[in-house]
RNA sequence: GGGCGGCUAGCUCAGCUGGUUAGAGCACUUGCAUGACAUGCAAGGGGUCAGAGGUUCAAAUCCUCUGCCGCCCACCA
């Protein structure tokens, strides 16, 4: 039954969260519900370090769009909620918020119970809060199965991960150095690492008067640890002392031994073409002390900086200094005996930094977990390297069904240069939030599995694991793996993944890793990477900056479809795009024309039980039939090709200005006429439901909220994307476009000369055998929408007055009857202007068309365009001059 | 040091597997309370597609170089 009573507007919090809690109730957010072939997407669950901000408004706006645009296509959707517990960045986040509320060391303060539990109600608050946003933002997904990284299911596959990786021999425990983050008192991984642009100070120096070879540094205080000077293996300054080692006196009790050795990696034509090793507090010069290890050459290690940050007792004199002090003083030791080469030089430098704690970060070498990607993995006969390459490339194992595919496609090359850099990945992590490591000891005893060991005496690693061993796994620890579940059967490989290229490499990568490794699968075959939101200033929203937007506040003014809307448009791959409030206004504007459209509709209808058949009489009736499949076919393809933004476009183009802006409006003739109303009444139904399921994907709420109108108690979520009709004739788009034009033209001569717009023209058609029945035809349209008397003549030959104007097009020619002569002056002019922008076109076209070579190598469909083109400028042109 | 992306209407961005007189939204100008909508309707104005070369019958689109802006990577001590 028609609803006589919609408001004026679409007041989107009237909506929203019933009829989200309704399609929750409906069970067709569950696959289990759902008929066909299995689609999945694993949501990248959000940090719970925090709320969501408007980059997730975007990643629930692109999923969403997609599993519901899956599901009106008949496929088993499966979208799985999810947050991470997002160990070491949630622990940071909470001992910073620890410290501003006064306490000065909170693992010492509260211990690791007491922190860890301080932690887990922080998460749990933030993950609650999370949950809800989701909801709000509409997204369809499948609440009964809500996974956390750090939940049971989860918990078992990240330890049984563990276990295989190690029986596989790929993981290990190993004394090397590493990234240590002295605020954060852990390691993390180089992805972890974030470079800043820093002023430095470049020494140039000899370690003692006797010692031959200057070398440089911006760490003078590590060069107390140093065991090593490398040079060129082919530079002749140093050949000789290749193979000697030095004793050198540093002034800091304990001389130096160095060695000088030679390696391929030193750019003899930099600095001073040497290169002090210091083994323990770099990472290229840990390589070295491996490398000179295996050539039976080795050199010493010496820790000189401890994991306080502070000289440990091996810099002698210097030892509990902190580096700055460490550095100030060797410098001036240096200076005062003389060993400065230059004065020291100011230069910028990238300093690595812990991307949570913020501090400069110290290498260090310690006893850790490691990841070893390039050990060959015995029951595949090759390493997780190679897994990770050949996903990307080839498919797994050669397989091109296998293979991942990421959009766009530039980010491929960048992934590939990132996998053939990659060094082993440091595991474990000091801080207390997350998985501990599933290894217990006992004496020399070490045992690696599931749940502690039987017996006494065990004690578990105090290390916790890094977030991302965790998250690597997401696609199939959330469907029950290690456990052979149905779910896993059907839904992995998942079929579409998106995320941020920031994480291109912590989570990518690491995803396919894990699943190449543990199942043998992809994780998923497609990747979207999309861009960060930025303000409407073009800068990063941050928390800690003002400038963030709560996307619940968005919601709440402008309508959930309207951010998804706002910020799916104008979007495309792999690029940053703005936010703004101009933006958000037009998107809400579109929502509400939405609901205009199907205000009108219902009203005028009365019975809204269509038969869902269509019989299109009219010209216009054929054309907007035509149109919504065109528009139709082009949505859907644009949709698979991860298009978002200009399948909206096309939606909004032909919403609003085919169906709303021009059927609608003839429609409104038409259902004047007793013979059409019927039909034209069947049309704009038939063009409303099927438009409102091609909106669905991108505004949910309104279309559902309009679709409930209609009373037949179903969702537009579950109704099946529009097939192919076969209404579209070209013929009957040419014939709209053309009345269209002479619409547009009639209405133009109104706006030049100031005709009040209530004043009904008077108009004669001069007309040639192709229009007469057109025009004829199209009476009522012309009259109503150009708003000219009803009883204009046709005729083939007329003598116009001196106040007609006129109107050329390309068979018609229309004379506007003026009260009086309007300036001639201006209307000669007015002429004369499109007279010489037709001949100068004109001008052009003969050009080309006389080009020998143009018409010899030109496409034939292309110069029988241009022909036509030339003849129709002809024709009004000739017209024109007369 | 290497690599990548961007530079198109006042603003935000499409178009870029070469071929419509280059598009959209917002903003702007003019007019309009028309019975779906002023969160609207109608009619308009506005760009030598960063610059310079080149390839081609034809370039915003392909190639080279330059200039800004931004991002990523790297063991230059």
């Amino acid at each position: 039954m028609p609803n006589n009573e919609m408001p004026k507007a679409y007041e989107s919090k009237l909506y929203e969260d019933e009829i989200y809690a309704a399609w929750e109730k409906s069970g067709f957010f569950n696959p289990d519900n759902l008929a066909g072939e299995p689609y999945s997407i694993m949501m990248p669950p959000p940090n719970v370090t925090g709320v969501l901000h408007l980059g997730h408004a975007l990643e629930n706006a692109l999923m969403d769009a997609m599993a519901r645009y899956q599901r009106l296509n008949g496929k088993k959707v499966l979208l799985v909620p999810g947050t991470d517990h997002a160990a070491l960045p949630t622990q940071a986040k909470v001992e910073k918020m620890l410290m501003e509320g006064g306490m000065k060391n909170p693992r010492q303060e509260l211990g690791r119970d007491k922190l860890v539990e301080k932690i887990r109600e922080f998460a749990e608050a933030s993950r609650s809060t999370i949950l809800g946003q989701i909801k709000k933002m509409g997204t369809s997904c499948d609440w009964s199965r809500l996974a956390y990284t750090f939940d049971d299911s989860r918990n078992i596959a990240v330890n049984e991960l563990f276990r295989r990786l190690y029986n596989d021999g790929l993981i290990y425990r190993g004394y090397r150095v590493v990234n240590w983050s002295t605020k954060g008192q852990s390691t993390c991984s180089d992805d972890e690492i974030e470079y800043i642009e820093r002023a430095s100070v470049l020494y140039t120096f000899k370690y003692s008067k006797d010692f031959p070879i200057t070398i440089a540094t911006t760490r003078p205080e590590t060069k107390l640890g140093d065991t090593a000077v490398a040079v060129h293996p082919g530079d002749e300054r140093y050949q000789k002392y290749i193979g000697q080692t030095f004793v050198v006196d540093v002034g800091a009790e304990k001389p130096l031994e160095i060695k000088v050795i030679a390696d391929e990696g030193v750019d003899p034509t930099f600095g001073t073409g040497a290169l002090g090793v210091t083994p323990a507090h770099s990472q290229v010069d840990f390589l070295m002390y491996e490398k000179q290890k295996v050539s039976g050459n080795p050199i010493g290690m010496i820790q000189v900086v401890g994991i306080d940050g502070k000289m440990t007792k091996e810099a002698g004199s210097y030892a509990g200094l902190t580096v700055e002090e460490a550095r100030a003083k060797f410098v001036g030791w240096l200076s005062t005996q003389g060993l400065l080469e230059k004065e020291p030089e100011e230069i910028v430098q990238n300093v690595g930094t812990h991307s949570r704690y913020k501090d400069v970060i110290e290498v260090l070498p310690m006893t850790q977990w490691w990841l070893d990607v390039q050990k060959v993995i015995p029951s595949k006969g090759k390493s997780l390297h190679d897994l990770m390459a050949e996903a990307l490339t080839t498919g797994l194992d050669g397989d091109a069904s296998k293979k991942v595919t990421i959009t766009p496609e530039r980010f491929t090359k960048l992934y590939l240069a990132r996998v053939a850099n990659l060094r082993d990945w440091c595991l474990s992590r000091q801080t207390w939030w997350g998985h501990r490591i599933p290894v217990w000891y006992r004496g020399e005893e070490t045992f690696v599995g599931n749940g502690s060991p039987e017996g006494d005496g065990w004690e578990q690693d105090p290390d916790t694991l890094d977030t991302w061993f965790s998250s690597g796994s997401w696609t199939f620890s959330t469907l029950g793996w290690p456990e052979k579940t149905v779910d896993l059967q059907a839904f992995h490989p998942t079929s579409w993944m998106q995320m941020g290229y920031e994480i291109l490499y912590l989570w990518l990568m690491r995803m396919v890793l894990m699943s190449t490794y543990a199942l043998g699968e992809i994780p998923f075959k497609d990747a979207y990477i999309h861009g960060m939101l930025r303000n409407e200033s073009g800068k990063k929203f941050s928390k800690s900056d003002a400038n963030g937007i709560d996307p619940l506040d968005i919601i709440e003014k402008y309508g959930c479809d309207a951010l998804r809307l706002c910020v799916l448009s104008g979007n495309t791959p792999g690029n940053d795009s703005r936010f703004s409030v101009e933006k958000i206004e037009s998107s809400r504007n579109f929502v509400n024309k939405m609901w205009n459209i199907s205000r009108f509709i219902l009203m005028s209808v009365g019975d809204t039980t269509s038969s869902n058949s269509v019989a299109p009489t009219t010209v216009a009736d054929h054309w907007i039939l035509g149109r919504l499949e065109t528009v139709t076919n082009q949505t859907g393809k644009l949709i698979e090709q991860f298009d978002f933004s200009l399948a909206i476009e096309t939606l909004r183009e032909f919403i609003w200005n085919d169906f709303a802006d021009w059927y609608l409006e003839i429609a409104k003739i038409q259902q004047k006429d007793e013979a059409l109303k019927t039909s034209t009444n069947e049309i704009l139904l038939y063009v409303l439901k099927q438009s409102l399921i091609l909106c669905h994907p991108f505004m949910p709420f309104v279309s559902e909220a309009i679709w409930k109108e209609f009373g037949t108690g179903s969702f537009v979520m579950v109704e099946k994307w529009p097939k192919v009709n076969g209404f579209f004739d070209e013929a009957s788009e040419k014939q709209l476009v053309a009345l269209q034009e002479l619409i547009i033209a009639i209405r133009n001569v109104r706006s030049q000369y100031k005709i009040e717009p209530k004043k009904l023209m008077d108009v004669v058609f001069v007309v040639n055998e192709a229009s007469r029945e057109f025009i004829e035809l199209n009476r009522e349209v012309i009259a109503a929408l150009a708003r000219v008397n009803a009883d204009f003549v046709l005729v083939e030959k007329y003598e116009a007055a001196a106040s007609d104007m006129s109107v050329v097009l390309k068979d018609v020619t229309v004379f506007v009857k003026m009260e009086t002569v309007v300036d001639a002056e201006k209307e000669k002019v007015r002429v004369e202007k499109e007279i010489a922008e037709l001949t100068s076109y004109l001008e052009s076209v003969a050009q080309k068309l006389s080009n020998e070579e143009f018409r010899s190598k030109a496409p034939e469909k292309i110069i029988a365009q241009m022909e036509e083109k030339q003849r129709e400028a002809q024709e009004k042109l000739k017209k024109l001059s007369t």
